[in-house]
DNA sequence: AGCACGATGCTCT
DNA sequence: GAGCATCGTGCTT
């Protein structure tokens, strides 16, 4: 029944992972009750080089995760109060990693909706605070199901519903980082 | 529908 | 000490 996308899945380049991520399902078990969503909007970051990834500064604390093996989860807290979740992707020892940005809302939707009261789930902080997502699942195996955080195959999207653009939020990096259409947009019937 | 702004605290220099 | 992979509100058009 639940089945993991396995590690292999994220073992691959990051601008594949986040493009193959639209469609898929991001799962949360929380209180006992499973929460979903289909990720509907994505980023790729990519590499100590990328001068838009947290691993610009290289191998700190707050990165370390993300030169670990594909498959965990990395969480990051910013502007003070939220968090954001990413899934580390590329060889162990590569810092690279997609931010899930946005789902739309299919299995506990009334649990959702009340934990965001009643707003939406399009952006990055929004959909963690929907699925109860935070520091605590920092490097979460995604690979496996006692972590309560996993992502299940969903319906492939289409090449012709998906749109791609510069990262959002990115003021002060320079060119040719700042815009790299490594956004990655699915638009759903 | 769009823009400006304040909230709020961790991370790295 | 500066900057931040954001969000919600409130005001303008």
């Amino acid at each position: 029944m639940a089945a993991p996308l396995p590690r292999d899945f994220y073992a691959r380049p990051t601008l594949t992972v986040a493009r193959e991520l639209l469609g898929a399902r991001l799962v949360r078990i929380l209180d006992g009750l499973r929460l979903a969503g289909i990720i509907t909007e994505t980023e790729a970051y990519i590499g100590e080089t990328d001068l838009g990834c947290h691993a610009r500064a290289g191998r700190t604390r707050r990165t370390e995760v993300m030169y670990g093996p594909p498959g965990r989860a990395y969480v990051y807290f910013t502007y003070g109060m939220h968090w954001c979740l990413n899934v580390v992707t590329e060889a162990d020892g590569f810092p690279a990693a997609v931010l899930i940005r946005a789902i739309r809302p299919v299995e506990g939707i009334e649990v959702i909706a009340a934990r965001r009261q009643g707003r939406d789930t399009q952006g990055p902080a929004k959909l963690t605070q929907a699925l109860g997502i935070d520091g605590a699942h920092n490097g979460a195996d995604l690979c496996s199901l006692t972590g309560g955080l996993w992502i299940e195959a969903g319906e492939p999207v289409p090449d012709q519903a998906v749109t791609t653009g510069p990262r959002v939020g990115l003021y002060t990096v320079p060119e040719p980082w700042k815009s790299q259409p490594w956004r990655f947009l699915a638009h759903l019937a």
